[in-house]
DNA sequence: AGCACGCCGACT
DNA sequence: GTCGGCGTGCTC
């Protein structure tokens, strides 16, 4: 007798083990395939682990599987091993770390297999010309005949060119001449298949760098990182690396941080791939994220692109994964399980022998001093492709402006430059990290801002419909005419965001089009790429927006980028902040002089003495590392410590903060029991989070930075253990979370 | 996660 | 007397 070992799709850790079914005889199961079974007095589905000749507990108990979900394993073996060591690493259900390899309208069966009616002969030859003979007189029948002698064709084609087709396909059919069948069809997102584009030729960086990748690729092991400068061809050297991998019959991943710049890498890959790339990501419609998978799975497609999740594509025969633009913290995950992409991608190429590639122009502190340990091998690319010089960069002291009488939005610098751009009949981009019109509004009579009333944060004004919005809750409320918490009329607006830029520049250049691109202007989805090639067919001369136009975006037209107030990312009360300013004023300058007509930028700030903003201006890449580097060994911060934090989350204050008192409380205790811990444990302590209240809810955590050490690994467990006990409110563990808020 | 079984309050 | 609250416990 065959026993499967099933684990039941329930994420709940009380059935998080395996379940003994019997396989029915004459049923063949594999590893990996999905399945239907009886689990109390219903019918789950399931996944199989494995099998056993011999069950491990009484057989009067056992039911059988009822029967398989595919006719395939669903998940490859080596998923199967990912998704423990997931389940593993981030303490959640095996079926939780499953569920990630799914496309989720999969499980519960809630997508079809789309068909369509397929029409072929069955005759050919001189049978052939009999039946054509034989409908002389039948115009609509020999036409027919003639469209099939091609070779078969769907039945909604020959209705487009014969009129009522089906009719004369029908007594085709019945006198044995034609049959129709029904075929799947794949939903596919990029329907239009591009013309192909010739190789173009690799600048010497390129053909050095692909020197060491390509050998990688084809011994199936190394983890590289790829710093190269914007603009010095990162894509070209994918493109040659896939084109290894499909060479050699394997498959490969490219991975992008965010869903919005997969259409353009498709485009790319499409061109020179065809039909071979398929495209991943959580925005796509259930149909086609359900086909686009089954393409990947059944090896019809090999090269898979897309955000975050598809790192886990059924890829059979991996040999290559792509993390590009690898220092953007969108590749950690913010649902549970909290996965990081980059790790999962490191995982995986170890355990299915690929070769790995963390691309930057910017790489993080992070994965740079991994590669400085010898945990990757670093390739450079210092210099854009065609010898285009990198863009010249101004910064602009913004006391200075103020104490000239100019209390504008732009200097006199940005301001002249913009001038310049207009005239010439160039493009210009203007980047400020903040949506709305103006930070916020505060009360000359009384200080104080207004403040949203679910959030600790104050509202943004937002010039479009005259009112206030909170960024975190989403809470809108007209502006008021008066200060709600003194009544004095005298209210203003303080700060700069992408409104007050725009309409900045509508005043002083009122002839000039201007596009802003923000979460405000690019709601739907259709926007964002209408907008950006609104702006790359030159409908307008100017783009303001914040960071999503910083990044990996090529407009060959734009010569002027001005960073309107570069300050704003550098004082968020996070540790990573200078990390991620110098990171985001290298990437929009990168936007400057991509084709023949050199760059030039212009960053504006109150602090162009601080070392992220010089060295974003001398755009130096070491320089900044060293400095970061040391500032972190210096403070204690990643990758040097940890942080971990249990945040408690309830309607009411009391409830929230008590939890996190007796956390604090088991914390300290177990520290003090565990000899080990205590020299690895900086600081702990319990305090209201950064925002205590939140979308309605409180919040308060309880704070603990570990060395990065083996034996921090015993505390980071037991917060664990902490957070899955039954408590009064919400709590949940973030380790290095992506945000402190 | 669901759904059973099981033991105490207010209702036709 | 019963209908129904949701506390524990099990699912191959």
């Amino acid at each position: 007798m065959m026993y499967a070992q099933v684990i039941v799709d329930i994420a709940h850790e009380s059935v998080d083990r395996v379940f003994t079914y019997r396989v029915p005889e004459g049923m063949t199961l594999q590893a990996g395939m999905r399945v239907r079974v009886p689990f109390g007095p219903r019918q789950k589905e399931g996944c199989v682990l494995g099998f056993s000749d011999q069950a491990d507990l009484e057989e009067s108990k056992i039911k059988s599987v009822i029967a398989p979900l595919e006719d395939y394993p669903a998940l490859l073996p080596h998923m199967l091993e990912l998704a423990r060591e997931i389940a593993h690493n981030t303490h959640c259900p095996l079926a939780e770390a499953l569920r990630l390899m799914l496309p989720a309208e999969m499980r519960g069966g809630r997508v079809r297999v789309k068909t369509e009616t397929v029409a072929r002969l069955t005759v050919s030859g001189p049978a052939l010309e009999d039946a054509l003979a034989g409908c002389r007189n039948a115009r609509r029948r020999r036409l027919l005949l003639e469209l099939l002698s091609d070779g078969e064709q769907p039945v909604a084609e020959l209705n487009k060119l014969v009129k009522d087709a089906r009719t004369g396909l029908n007594d085709l059919c019945k006198r044995g001449y034609a049959e129709l069948f029904e075929r799947e069809i794949l939903r596919s997102p990029y329907p239009d298949t591009l013309p192909q584009a010739p190789d173009p030729v690799l600048t010497e960086e390129q053909r050095q760098v692909l020197a060491d990748l390509l050998p990688a690729v084809t011994r199936g092991k190394g983890a590289f990182l790829l710093h190269g400068v914007t603009g010095s061809g990162k894509s070209e050297v994918f493109i040659r690396a896939v084109r290894q991998c499909l060479k050699q019959g394997k498959g490969a991943i490219v991975l992008v941080p965010e869903i919005v710049l997969t259409p353009q890498m498709v485009t790319w890959f499409r061109a020179r791939f065809g039909d071979v790339a398929a495209v991943l990501h959580s925005r796509l419609s259930a149909g086609e994220r359900f086909d686009e998978w089954r393409r990947i799975r059944l090896g019809h497609a090999r090269v898979v692109i897309g955000a975050r999740s598809a790192v886990f594509a059924p890829v059979d025969g991996l040999g290559l994964i792509v993390c590009d633009e690898e220092h953007e913290s969108s590749y950690q995950s913010e649902h549970f399980p909290q996965y990081d992409a980059r790790q999962i991608a490191e995982s995986r190429c170890k355990r299915e022998n690929a070769a790995l590639v963390l691309a930057s122009a910017t790489p993080s502190i992070l994965s740079f001093a991994r590669m400085e340990r010898g945990d990757f091998t670093l390739l450079e690319m210092r210099s854009r492709v065609h010898h285009r010089p990198l863009p010249q960069v101004t910064v602009v002291d913004m006391r200075e402006e103020l104490r000239l009488g100019n209390k504008d939005v732009f200097s006199g610098e940005l301001t002249s430059r913009l001038d310049e751009c207009i005239r010439a009949g160039r493009q210009a981009m203007l980047f400020i990290n903040r949506r709305g019109y103006a930070q916020f509004v505060n009360c000359r009579a009384c200080g104080e801002a207004i403040r949203c009333p679910n959030c600790d944060v104050s509202m943004t004004y937002h010039e479009v419909d005259r009112s206030l919005h909170c960024h975190w809750c989403g809470h809108v409320t007209p502006m008021p005419a008066a200060c709600p918490n003194c009544g004095s009329a005298y209210i203003r607006t303080c700060g700069v965001g992408t409104q007050r830029v725009e309409q900045e520049v509508r005043r002083r250049w009122p002839d000039t089009g201007v596009i802003r691109m923000d979460v405000d202007t690019t709601g739907d989805k259709n926007a964002y790429m209408r907008l950006l090639s609104a702006f790359r067919a030159r409908e307008a001369q100017v783009l303001v927006g914040t960071q999503m136009i910083a990044k990996g975006l090529d407009f060959p037209e734009v010569t002027l980028v001005g960073a309107v107030l570069a300050d704003t990312s550098l004082n968020m009360p996070d540790y990573r902040a200078p990390e991620r300013t110098f990171q985001l004023l290298t990437q929009v300058a990168g936007r400057a002089g991509r084709a023949e007509h050199p760059g030039q930028v212009v960053i504006q700030t109150y602090m162009p003495e601080h070392y992220a903003i010089r060295a974003a201006a001398a755009q130096d890449y070491r320089s900044f590392y060293h400095m970061e580097f040391d500032r972190r060994k210096r403070d204690l911060y990643p990758p040097f410590t940890m942080m971990a934090r249990l945040l408690c989350t309830a309607r009411d204050m009391e409830t929230a903060e008590g939890v996190s008192i007796e956390l604090l409380e088991e914390m300290r205790r177990f520290v003090k029991e565990t000899p080990s811990l205590q020299r690895r444990v900086l600081f702990m302590r319990q305090d209201d989070a950064p925002l205590a209240h939140l979308r309605g809810y409180y919040r308060a955590q309880v704070l603990v930075k570990l060395l990065e050490h083996p034996d921090s690994r015993a505390a980071v467990e037991y917060m664990q253990a902490l957070s899955g006990r039954e408590w009064p409110c919400d709590v949940v563990l973030e380790i290095n979370p992506a945000s402190m808020a």
